[in-house]
DNA sequence: CCCATATAGTATGACACCAAACTATTGAAG
DNA sequence: CTTCAATAGTTTGGTGTCATACTATATGGG
């Protein structure tokens, strides 16, 4: 929960003006969020989405802990997820031969053509969404998202 | 939970960008709201700091469904925080006098300090976070953020 | 070889969130 | 005045998320 506008004060500091950076970035999430999820078919949810999504991109066989920490989220967030999305059909959960510790996460034939879906899915409201933002103002908006987004995750403990 | 650099294929359409736009904010939101919640006292959570600094800075005896509307929640999602804050002593929810359907929300003395110790806690991480970004490219950023955040507000059917 | 430490995965409890269903009250149309 | 639709608040069930604590397996140093 965030809240908008966070008003207009005569001269804000720069902390207030992150203050409200955060507070937008908020309400975009979870505007966004839920704008996508309710388009996704299966009953996914964008977090279900986003494993499958990688694994189509980037290659099955990882681990439960590379996912997590690619998607930076606990490694038990991530346990209930692919808990799920093997209950429904879209990944393989293996032993991992070398380390007995280990899984490895497998997408399914049915996942892929899932994850597929979501993306056809996806697309019609991504396009309705350029009204939004021109061309020109989302490549001025990445590279400050970025820059944030990394120095964020350098600096977790704080 | 959302997905880190979406990668370069060659030459990603707009729509590509986008998604990758979200990405990033996803991560954001989850990386700067889990560090925030870190610090704040009484165990208060983002989003019932974020009641409180409403009260403070807008003024009190709202009815809950105006508190949601503000957040962009749903009604149920307030009506747990708030009992939540009431439970804590923060707020005080009474019965409107005009309307038999709605409640007031009222900030007390104790919700007050509350708010201004959240408040105190969370200075130092947002100096902190002046590393992150310098204050020009925090003016180039929220105005494109709060552009985007309009519009998914005014489309939010989709 | 054994033990201390690190790592992988899981389980639990609490909170936020949504969607959908439900109750109570209001208000307007007939 | 009665009825019906809209609104306020609550409840329930499902999901994601974290923090914390737990088990099992590796690994490295005596």
């Amino acid at each position: 929960m965030s809240e908008p506008r966070p008003d207009a004060s005569p001269e804000p500091s720069d902390e207030a003006r992150l203050f409200t950076l955060f507070n937008e970035i908020g309400i975009i999430q979870q505007l966004s969020g839920t704008a996508f999820e309710r388009v996704l078919p299966h009953g996914l949810t964008q977090a279900q989405f986003t494993v499958l999504n990688h694994c189509v991109r980037l290659g099955d066989n990882k681990t439960p802990a590379q996912l997590a920490s690619a998607f930076q989220v606990t490694r038990g967030t991530l346990t209930s997820t692919l808990q799920r999305l093997e209950a429904k059909g879209f990944i393989e959960i293996v032993p991992d031969a070398k380390d007995g510790r280990s899984k490895r996460v497998l997408l399914t034939a049915s996942g892929h053509a899932a994850a597929a879906a979501c993306i056809a899915a996806a697309a019609p409201i991504l396009t309705r969404a350029r009204e939004a933002l021109s061309r020109d103002e989302v490549e001025r908006l990445l590279p400050l998202l970025t820059k944030l987004r990394v120095w964020l995750d350098e600096n977790r403990s704080l």
